[in-house]
DNA sequence: GCTATCCGAGAAAGCGCTTTCTCGATTCCA
DNA sequence: TGGAATCGAGAAAGCGCTTTCTCGGATAGC
């Protein structure tokens, strides 16, 4: 029987098959040119010892960990599930695997713990929506090979995937005001995140061009329960229609609202933005921005698959989020 | 200005500070005693080099990683991405990361992922419920240490953390026996699955055990699309209720349901199981045995660690589900 | 049959850090 | 003042694998 005492090593495996650590080694990674009796000699050496080679002396002396990192700023976001799990499906093609952090506990140390994470791995995507562009600026040299996600990635030379969140929320507010409504609520997502400002940007030049349209802003945040605690406040601002920073938001809004006695839509009109997974079963099914995050999973690891083997990546894109219409919007309220 | 070349090694900053890298390291770690200036120094160089200690090279010496992997059958189930996100905010507070893996591609080759996973880390959380229990036995000894969840360890002595799948179907099939339904329908999750198996035989317990029961079953799976398309199925079944695998074969089921015009809950009550984040925004809200996926996360990270530094850890729990009353079961139609 | 080539496989030097020994220099006590 | 006890810090041996060099022996060529 095998002897329990301790994983058998390349030299035990030398050992056995009389021959030197490098030639094991050679064996075990299919560099071995020479007597197939020996390759032979080995393979059964390594069997019999049931012999592993050891991942982290491998890493450390090839010089590369076949991990990458992905720091988001929520783990439990369903949005950022769904590129985490696609990222990681797709990575697992080309052998690599991912390291997850979440930067939610302690947002102002995001960049300590993407460049600690960062040094286990050979790369790292990161989510990164609050750091302001300095920080991030200077942060991005020691984290290279870096792939943006949900930001572009001003005065850096890493690839970024981004999505034209103020495209996507000008396209909801269009929607709504189609549909005739003029008085809206835009429900904020973290203050100082840079998406939350794009969207701001979108609906202040949508507003700005638009005759009769007026467009308050109520904060919130990026959660369910966010959406649900603005509920009182949104309905007092006798808005008809309410655009929440994301799908979270509104469903915990459109919870929130139902709740309190009002009707969606026939009251108040309320669109999301993200498509999750669930954004078409809520109730009423969401009308939302859709982002394609399994997609984003994927071209981020074409970036990161290209930088790590020091090829050109493809070009930056930036995502235009299609409007998915469904039930939680209508015309406005004669 | 810090020469862009190579990252700074510890002999680099011991060479700087006129100190051996036994010194650095131990600075560095805090396990130097002596001159303060000499570690004055060696902060100093360290900090003009920018040094940053190779995690790598410290695992290898000190023969550990301070990873632990996350090996789950679907990376995109809600309830999984619960416990992953509980999972990898209770490791970090110990210092440790998370690496996932998810083994839905190739169900057959999960023994494998697990091993390779669980190689580059000190550790393993696997939940497997496809796995048989010989092919798991068979695999513990080389995963250990190793946490299961989803599953008790049957002649393993590693800590599991199960949930009480028999009770808590046993609990929705009682409670739709209360409203008078007679004719369930039981839509089965992955066949081979043990947490599959568990519901039958609760189910088929029940249904002995309760006169005038009938509970047949069809087929379906574990996402959203399997239910969806069983719903003709269902229809058709006659049944007055279904208890579907989970929360998302029921969420599917629901609205394919709904598009063939069947009424939830009137024309028939549906019941979930896990009681995802969603469950409760469903239209109507989903009836559901409650599973407490955060605390899972964190009981695993607690055997975990134990497991890790040699301690005993905390006993195995079988968690009960928590009957979780919504909207989506009524009485039974007359 | 003798030298020029080639080829198979080993020796050894890393990869970057930790840690046990070891040893020279102080300090202390008699 | 001499010897023991103490203390600060370095030398060196790993951790387990890869890879460049090197070299002895076999093959080829004349």
């Amino acid at each position: 029987m095998a002897r329990r005492s301790r994983a058998a090593t390349i030299a035990d495996v030398a050992a056995r098959a009389a021959v030197s650590p490098a030639t094991v080694s050679r064996v075990m990674n299919g560099r071995f040119v020479g007597e197939p009796a020996v390759a032979e000699r080995v393979r059964d050496a390594a069997q019999a010892l049931d012999y592993r080679p050891s991942h982290l002396a491998r890493s450390l002396a090839l010089g590369q960990t076949s991990a990458v990192a992905f720091v988001v700023p929520d783990l439990a976001n369903p949005a950022f599930q769904a590129v985490l799990s696609s990222l990681s499906k797709t990575a697992a093609h080309d052998g690599y695997r991912v390291l997850v952090a979440d930067s939610a506990e302690s947002p102002s140390d995001e960049p300590l713990l993407a460049a600690e994470v960062r040094r286990r791995c050979d790369a790292i995507v990161l989510c990164a929506p609050r750091m302001s562009d300095a920080e991030l600026a200077a942060l991005a040299g020691e984290l290279q090979p870096l792939v943006l996600i949900n930001r572009e990635a001003p005065g850096i030379s890493s690839p970024s995937l981004s999505i034209d969140y103020a495209a996507g929320i000008t396209k909801l507010a269009q929607h709504l005001h189609e549909l005739g409504h003029r008085r809206m609520v835009y429900l904020e997502g973290p203050e100082s995140s840079a998406s939350n400002a794009h969207r701001v940007e979108g609906l202040d030049a949508f507003a700005a061009r638009t005759k009769g349209v007026r467009i308050t802003r109520i904060p919130a945040g990026a959660g369910a329960e966010d959406g649900r605690a603005a509920a009182a406040k949104v309905r007092s601002s006798k808005a008809t229609a309410v655009l929440a920073y994301n799908d979270l938001v509104a469903i915990g809004l459109i919870d929130g609202l139902q709740e309190l006695g009002v009707r969606i839509p026939d009251d108040i009109s309320v669109t999301g933005f993200d498509d999750i997974p669930f954004a078409r079963y809520t109730s009423p099914a969401l009308t939302t921005a859709s982002v394609p995050h399994a997609e984003l999973g994927v071209q981020a690891w074409r970036r990161m698959n290209a930088l790590i083997r020091h090829e050109d990546p493809e070009h930056d894109v930036q995502f235009q989020p299609r409007l998915e219409i469904r039930r939680s919007t209508a015309a406005a309220p004669a």
